[in-house]
DNA sequence: ACTATTTTTTAGACTACCCTAAACTTGAAA
DNA sequence: TTTCAAGTTTAGGGTAGTCTAAAAAATAGT
C-alpha cells in the first residue's frame, strides 16, 4: 500500500506526538503540530483508519498500529538521511536542513534510499544526535540525559537537543555546543540551577538550566 | 509566483514538445508526453494562460512566453543536476534516474539546487549528454567533435553525419549507430586510427577512421 | 447530578487535478 | 460550398485535502 504525502505526514506526527505508540494522542495535539484545523484531522483520521495503520473509534482517541509504526519509521528514517546528506555533502547547517528534509523524505523510492544510506556510510545519528531507523524500522537508541540532571565533574558528548527551533540551533553554534562537543560539567549554581560548563576542554560557559534541560548528552 | 507539480510538468512537456517555443503545439501532443486526456490539458493550458506562462488562444493552439520558458528551464536543470547526482554519487545506471529525477525535480529549495550545483563541480551536461541550464536559463552550446577525434574513454551521443549518402546511411543503421546513440570510445588503434565503440552501453563494435570521422558526437 | 465548557465530529463548501461524454471549431475532401 | 472527421473545449462528476460553522459527545465544576 503506498501512502499520500499528507498520510505520511499524519502518521509522523501521530508517532511522534504518541512517543512510539506509548502515549494516547488528542486531535488537537495532531491540529497544532501539522498546522490545520482539528475538523481536517477527524476526517483523517477516519481514512488511516480505514487504512488500518492507526485504530481509532471516534471521540476515544487513537492507537498507532505496527503497520502504521512501520511507515512512521520509514518516512523518519528517510527524513534523517537526508538531513545527514544535507549537512555532510551539502554543507547545510544545522537549522537549515529541516524545511528541505521535509519535501525529500516523501520521495518514493526504495533503491535511492538504499543507495544514500550506503553513500553516507550507514550513518545511526542525524545531525541533530536523533538515531536513523534501519531499513526494517529498528532503532538503536543511545541512553541519554538532560545535560541539567548531571552532577558536578561529569562528562560527556552532546548527542541531541530537544528544542529544534532555529534561534536554539544558531544560540548553540555560536557558543560551540555543537552535537558531538566533548563536555564536562564544571559547577551548578544551586539557586538557579544554572551551569558552568567546559566544552571541548577549552571553552568555558554558563548557561541557564532551562538551555540545560533541552540538551542531550551521552554520559562518558 | 510558485507553480504547482502538476503545472511545472506541464510546462516543462511544452517546453519540450515547442523545441524550446519555436514549434507550435497541439493539445493532443501534450495530452500523450505526459499521459492525460485532452480535456484535462485544455482545462490546465487555460489556468497556465492565466498565470501568464503561456499565451494561449482556443483552439488556435499555444506559444510559450519568456516567463513561461524560465520556469521550464528552471525544472529541467534541476531534473539534470539530479540526474547527474544519481549517476555520478549513488552509482544509479542511466537508464534508472529518469523516474526518481522526476520527483526531485519539485523539491522547493534555490539553496539546495545551488549548493547540489557546487557539490557536483557545475556540471554541463547530464548523463543523456543533455546540457543543464545554468541558474539564470542559458544553456551553453553543445560541443560536436568528430568521433575519431575523441579520446579513449570519453562518452557522448550521435547527433550528426557528414556524409549522408544512403549507403553510409544503411551501414550506420546495420551496426546500431543511429542519431542519438549514446557511444563510449573504448579504444583506438594507432597504426590505422580505427576505434572500438560501446554503443548504448550493450553493443561493441569497430570502425575505420574513415566512417568515424564522418559522424559527429556530442560530448558528454 | 446537572449544567457549562472543551473537545471532537459532521455538514457543506472550496481548490486542484483528473475523468467521460457531449458539444463545438476548424480545415480538408467531395 | 457543404459536409464531415479530427481536434478541442465545455459540462458535469470524482477524489484528495483543506476550511468554517454547527452539532454532538465527553469532561469538569458546582
Amino acid at each position: 500500500m503506498e501512502l499520500t504525502t499528507a498520510e505520511e505526514n499524519y502518521l509522523k506526527a501521530i508517532y511522534h506526538l504518541s512517543d512510539g505508540g506509548k502515549k494516547s494522542v488528542s486531535t488537537n495535539d495532531i491540529a497544532a503540530e501539522i498546522n490545520t484545523k482539528p475538523a481536517s484531522v477527524s476526517d483523517m483520521l477516519r481514512k488511516l483508519g480505514e487504512k488500518e495503520v492507526i485504530e481509532y473509534r471516534k471521540y476515544y482517541g487513537l492507537q498507532i498500529t505496527e503497520t502504521g509504526k512501520r511507515y512512521a519509521l520509514q518516512t523518519i528514517r528517510k527524513h534523517r538521511l537526508w538531513e545527514v546528506f544535507l549537512v555532510e555533502k551539502l554543507n547545510f547547517a544545522w537549522d537549515e536542513v529541516h524545511e528541505v528534509a521535509e519535501q525529500l523524505e516523501h520521495i518514493q523510492s526504495p533503491l535511492l534510499i538504499q543507495r544514500l544510506d550506503a553513500y553516507l556510510n550507514y550513518p545511526k545519528f542525524d545531525p541533530h544526535g536523533d538515531p536513523i531507523p534501519d531499513e526494517f524500522g529498528d532503532v538503536r537508541a543511545r541512553p541519554r540525559v538532560q545535560l541539567n540532571d548531571m552532577e558536578v565533574d561529569q562528562m560527556g558528548q552532546i548527542v541531541a537537543v530537544k528544542d529544534s527551533s532555529a534561534a536554539f540551533l544558531r544560540y548553540l553554534d555560536k557558543v560551540g555546543a555543537y552535537i558531538g562537543a566533548r563536555i564536562k560539567v564544571l559547577d551548578k549554581v544551586e539557586f538557579d540551577g544554572s551551569l558552568e560548563i567546559l566544552v571541548d576542554q577549552k571553552k568555558t560557559l554558563f548557561m541557564s538550566k532551562d538551555v540545560a534541560s533541552n540538551i542531550l548528552v551521552l554520559q562518558s
